[in-house]
DNA sequence: GGTCAAAATGATAGCGCTGTCATTAACAAG
DNA sequence: CTTGTTAATGACAGCGCTATCATTTTGACC
C-alpha cells in the first residue's frame, strides 16, 4: 500500500510536505541535528538548563523556535518515571467548595510546574476504584483524594500505585499518608455550643446526604441535647445541594412543627434557600428564623441579612495540600502528617 | 502470592538511587509471564478483548487481578500516539457556568474511556500560551478552548498539534476546527428588543471586563438606542464576578441617577447580588428595579423574585462538545463544524 | 607546561507499551 | 489430503525521551 496512514482525519489546512516539517511532530532529535548537538544536551537544556553552556543554550532554544517543538512529556514521564503531574478526586466540580479549593490547589501546584488532572468521584455509575483506575493509570506523581473513607480497593490501589496521597475535608489520627483537613466532630460541637449559648430552643436541619454533612449534624444533635435541648427536626436533602432544597427544606421544617428557632444547614447554598423561603413566607430573619450555613463561600458575606455561617478556609487548604504533596515527591522531611487547617464559626446577620 | 516488596509508605528518606516508586510496579511483562502469554497477547485482552480467545482472556484477567497490575498509559500513548486524553481550556473552574459545562462534557468522555485534564487560563501571570503549551506537551488526542480568540502564538501552537479542537461559548464562522456556543450578538439584539418591548426607558449595565459579556452589552446597548432608549448607565466591574459586585453594582448606578428602570448583569452572580442591594433598601423588584441575569445557573429560578435570565444550555453545549471532538477523534465525519446551541430569555419574576 | 578537578557533552540502553508483520492453529471446502 | 481462509498468538522494533556512565573540554593552580 502506498498510502500513507498517518493523518486519517483530514487536514482541512495544509497536506503533508508543506513547511520545513514534514508529517509528524517535531522530536528532540530534530531540535538536536538542527542545533549540531545530541539528543541528550538538548533535553538538559530543557530540565536543567544551569548543566549547559550558554552558548549551546542559546543554540538550542534558537532551534526549538525555529522548529515549533513542543516536548513530549509521556515519552518523557515514561523514561524518568516523573509525570510532573498530580491527580485530584473530588465529588463535584460543579460544587463551588470543591472547584476553589482545587483552583488553589492547582495554582499552588502549576508554579511547580506541575499539572492537576481532576477526577470526579460524585457519579454513582462510575465506582471511585474505576475512576482511580483510570487515573493511577497515568501515572500521577502524588493524589488528592476528599475525605478519608475509601473502599478497600480504593486504598489498596493507593498503595500499590506508591505515590503520596493527601487526603482532604476531613481529619484521621491514621491518614493513608497526609491528610489536611479539618474536625467535622468540632464543628458539630462548636456549633451546638453557638446555638446553646444563644437561647435557641428549637433547632432545625437541613443536611444533605453526604456522610460528613450527616456527622456534623449527628454530633451537634447530641451535643444540644446535652445542653438540654431537644425539640429538633431533621431534613435530609440528596446532594447535589441547590438553592431550591434549601427552600424546600425550610418549607418542610416549618410544616413540621419548627415555628421559630434556628436552621443549620450543611452548606451555605441550602442555608441561602433557606433565607429567600423566609424571605418570600415573609418570616423575619433572625428573629423568626435563624439561619446558620456551612462553607463561608463567598455570597455568604453578601445575603441580606449576611449569613452566619462556619468559615473553612479553602484557599488554604488548598495550598497547603499542594504544599505537603510537593514536600513529599520531592522527599523533603515533613513535620506533620496531620494537618488541621481549622474552622471558624463566623457570626453575622442571619442568627 | 509472590508479594516480595516491603513497605515502602513510611519511607520519604531513600535517596536517589533506591526506587522507592515505580520500580516495583507489575507490568504486562509480568502478567504476561505469570499467564503464560505473551505481552502482546495481555495488550490485547485489554484492549481488543473480542481478539483473544475466551480461556486466555480468563487466565489473562486472572493474572491481572492476581498482581493488581495498572496499565501504564504513558507507554501506552508513547506507542500507539493515542492518549485517550482530552484537555480543555477554561476561564476558572471556579465559576459555574464553567464547571458544569465541564461536568457535562467530562462525563460524556468518560463513558468512551477519556479523560479530561482541565486548564484555567484566567491567570494573568499565566500566559495562555504557557498553559496550552504545557498541555499540549502531554499530547491529548483532542482540546476544548472558551472563546473563540487567541494570540497568534496560540493559534500556531494548536495548529501544530494537529489534533482536534473545539471552541465554545461562542460562534464563528471560521473556527480552528470545530465551534460549539451560541450568539453574543444575538442575545445582545434579543434582550434590547425584550426591554424595548416591555417598554422600559431606563437602562443599568453590570458586566464583568469580559470580552464576551463586554460585547453582549455593546450590541445591547447599540440596538437600544435605536429603539429610542438612550438614558443608559452602565457599570464595568472586574472579574470574577460575585454577589458583592453585583450589590456595589446595584449601588452605583442608583447613585448615578438611575431611578427605576432595568438592570441587564453579565451573569446570574452579579443579577443575585444587584437583586439582593434592592432587597436591602427596600426597592421593589421588579416594579422598581427589573433585572434581568445571564447564564440560567440553577440558583435563577429561586431567587425571590424568581431571576428573569438569558438561558444558556450548558448541560447540552458540554455534550455536543465532548461528541463533536468524539467524532473528530474517530475520523467520523461531522455535518457541521460550526454548531450553534442557542439560547433562550426566560422571563421570572425580576421583569 | 603539566596536573587535576570541574564543567560540558555525548553514547548507550532502556522506560512499558503497541503497530506491524509473521507464524501457528483450526477448520471448512474442494 | 490439499488448499485456502480465518482466528489466535507471538517476535520484534520502535514511540521520544532521560538515567547512567564515559569522554572531552576547560581552566585554575603550581
Amino acid at each position: 500500500m502506498a498510502r500513507t496512514r498517518n493523518h486519517p482525519r483530514e487536514g482541512g489546512t495544509r497536506r503533508r510536505g508543506g513547511s520545513s516539517r514534514a508529517g509528524d511532530a517535531v522530536t528532540l532529535e530534530e531540535v538536536a541535528r538542527l542545533a549540531g548537538v545530541s539528543t541528550i544536551t538538548v533535553s538538559r537544556a530543557l530540565n536543567q538548563p544551569d548543566k549547559v553552556a550558554a552558548g549551546t543554550l542559546e543554540k538550542v532554544n534558537r532551534a526549538i523556535s525555529q522548529t515549533g517543538y513542543v516536548p513530549n512529556l509521556l515519552a518523557g514521564g515514561l523514561a524518568s518515571k516523573k509525570t510532573r503531574m498530580v491527580a485530584a478526586i473530588v465529588p463535584s466540580i460543579a460544587n463551588l467548595v470543591y472547584a476553589e479549593t482545587m483552583q488553589y490547589f492547582s495554582k499552588r501546584l502549576n508554579e511547580f510546574g506541575y499539572q492537576v488532572m481532576l477526577g470526579e468521584s460524585g457519579y454513582p455509575e462510575r465506582s471511585e476504584q474505576s475512576l482511580l483506575s483510570a487515573i493511577l493509570s497515568r501515572r500521577p506523581d502524588g493524589i488528592l483524594l476528599t475525605g478519608v473513607n475509601h473502599s478497600p480497593e480504593c486504598r489498596r490501589l493507593l498503595i500499590g500505585a506508591r505515590i503520596p496521597v493527601v487526603e482532604t475535608w476531613d481529619l484521621t489520627p491514621t491518614p493513608l499518608d497526609l491528610v489536611v483537613g479539618f474536625s467535622h466532630e468540632r464543628i458539630g460541637l462548636e456549633v451546638a455550643d453557638f446555638i446553646a449559648a444563644r437561647g435557641y430552643r428549637r433547632v432545625g436541619t437541613i443536611s444533605a446526604s453526604d456522610r460528613r454533612a450527616q456527622y456534623r449534624e449527628k454530633i451537634m444533635l447530641e451535643r444540644l441535647q446535652r445542653h438540654g435541648v431537644t425539640e429538633t427536626y431533621r431534613v435530609q436533602i440528596p446532594v447535589p445541594s441547590d438553592m431550591r432544597k434549601g427552600r424546600d427544606g425550610l418549607a418542610e421544617l416549618l410544616q413540621r412543627g419548627l415555628g421559630t428557632g434556628v436552621v443549620f444547614c450543611s452548606s451555605d447554598t441550602l442555608a441561602q434557600g433557606a433565607l429567600t423561603e423566609c424571605l418570600a413566607r415573609g418570616l423575619k430573619v433572625p428573629e423568626q428564623i435563624a439561619i446558620i450555613g456551612f462553607g463561608d463561600q463567598s455570597f455568604a458575606a453578601d445575603t441580606f441579612p449576611a449569613l452566619s455561617t462556619v468559615r473553612i478556609d479553602r484557599p488554604r487548604m488548598g495550598r497547603v495540600a499542594a504544599d505537603a504533596l510537593l514536600a513529599r515527591i520531592d522527599g523533603r522531611p515533613l513535620e506533620e502528617h496531620v494537618i488541621d487547617v481549622g474552622f471558624q464559626i463566623i457570626e453575622r446577620g442571619t442568627t
